[in-house]
DNA sequence: ATAGGGTTAG
């Protein structure tokens, strides 16, 4: 990227075309660096080339993998003001955009908007997306079926959206079904991506050996996505040995992964091993392996704060500790205990656990949002990892005692919290 | 035939 962009910088401004800044911009977004996408896009429109619907698509995906969803909100607008068509392409960017920004309200308003021969598999196929990682998998499978009555046949990737679907929802009959019949019914081979949600299905399900079996006989080799599938179902239903086994299979192909040891070490600690987990922690020191460390986002007014564990540098970060502690005796007041076993660490009593939990990010975030937005907004925050299962358990009590809805994307999926509950039902 | 674009499993 470096040298295209010294490239790109070469061209003298007259010479500069709609196709020249959209080959960067995409290049930015197929690289993963959707902020300095952004950045260029909006150098863009400081220029005399106006965006036309293929710079809107490659920057409404760059808005989608950030949650940037005002960003997003203002390409569709500008599409409208500017004229630009709504074609197949340009609405799965918007409906894929506003589903990972957390809007699927609107992402359906999309779908709605475009027409019938303009509904593309792809098209369809971006709403089942969605769906899936909203845990509304009766929902993706109701759109799935309505898909076929009009007559749009499903490719590979929307098999992997539905099977992702009941993956999420715990529909293992449903995602069964799909599964052994998708080659007869839709001609389309099962591939290493259809496998892996089926590992999942299962694996979550608490049907692990059936699971490992799956992954004994597929016609493919087990590849890191696979193996990690089945070491989160081993941690979720705690098989340590299943478990310690898949973590030295994945560590051995990714010596470089810091999350794999982390993982890892969650288990032998899990099983009580103290000494294999300080050992795998230490193995990872030694190779100069580090953690990505959790971090989380909220957006409020066009800025975008970010939280990490113990990171002092917010402007207002006393306050919002404060904050947080205020929250946290109010939740106490209602009965909350902290939820302690995901902290998979060696350490003395419950208290440094505690400690622990209390300074993960996404509080920070949501003690911040209780702070900047009124009464009945939305609150809603981006988190780089899964969330834990104390955090979860705050949210579900912060929705109900403040009466505030909030939307959390983790790494995968999203969960939506209102009174109480949450639409992944406890299911992640 | 003719630059750049969207949906994909842990």
């Amino acid at each position: 990227m470096d040298t295209a962009l010294t490239l790109f910088r070469t061209i003298p401004q007259e010479k500069k075309n709609a196709i020249s800044w959209t080959t960067i911009i995409s290049g930015y977004v197929q690289a993963g660096m959707n902020k300095e996408a952004l950045q260029l896009f909006h150098e863009m429109q400081n220029s005399n080339v106006p965006p036309d619907k293929v710079s809107l698509a490659s920057a409404l995906s760059a808005c989608a993998q950030l949650g940037a969803l005002e960003q997003g909100r203002w390409i569709h607008s500008y599409a409208d003001k500017a004229r630009i068509s709504i074609d197949s392409v340009l609405a799965c960017a918007l409906i894929d955009m506003y589903a990972k920004c957390g809007d699927m309200e609107e992402a359906l308003g999309v779908f709605k908007d475009v027409k019938k021969k303009t509904k593309s598999v792809q098209v369809w196929t971006a709403l089942i997306s969605g769906y899936a990682y909203h845990g509304l998998g009766g929902e993706a499978i109701r759109r799935f079926t309505e898909m076929q009555k009009t007559g749009v046949k499903p490719n590979g990737i929307t098999l992997t959206a539905v099977l992702t679907a009941c993956s999420y929802t715990g529909l293992v009959e449903e995602g069964k079904s799909v599964f052994y019949t998708m080659e007869r019914d839709y001609n389309v081979k099962p591939t290493i991506e259809h496998y892996g949600c089926m590992v999942d299905l299962l694996g979550r399900a608490g049907l692990l050996d059936e699971a490992n079996r799956l992954v004994q006989k597929m016609p493919m080799k087990a590849n890191a996505v696979i193996w990690g599938s089945l070491l989160k179902a081993c941690q979720i239903h705690r098989n340590i040995e299943l478990g310690e086994r898949i973590g030295e299979i994945l560590i051995g192909m990714y010596p470089n992964h810091g999350g794999r040891y982390v993982h890892t070490a969650n288990i032998h600690a899990m099983g009580g091993k103290w000494d294999k987990a300080a050992e795998t922690r230490r193995l990872m020191k030694n190779k100069g392996v580090v953690k990505v460390p959790g971090c989380s986002t909220i957006s409020l007014e066009g800025t975008t704060h970010e939280f990490v564990a113990g990171d002092r540098s917010h402007a207002e970060i006393e306050i919002i500790r404060s904050k947080w502690r205020t929250v946290r005796r109010r939740l106490e007041e209602n009965g909350y205990v902290p939820e302690l076993e995901d902290v998979l660490l060696d350490l003395a009593d419950d208290e440094e656990r505690e400690a622990i939990v209390h300074q993960h990010s996404e509080k920070l975030a949501v003690a911040y949002g209780l702070m900047k937005t009124k009464p009945g907004t939305t609150i809603r925050i981006m988190k780089n990892l899964r969330v834990c299962k104390d955090c979860h358990k705050v949210m579900k009590l912060v929705s109900k005692i403040y009466k505030r809805d909030i939307m959390m994307r983790d790494r995968t999926r999203f969960h939506r919290f209102r009174d109480g509950k949450c639409t992944c039902g406890d299911y992640w």
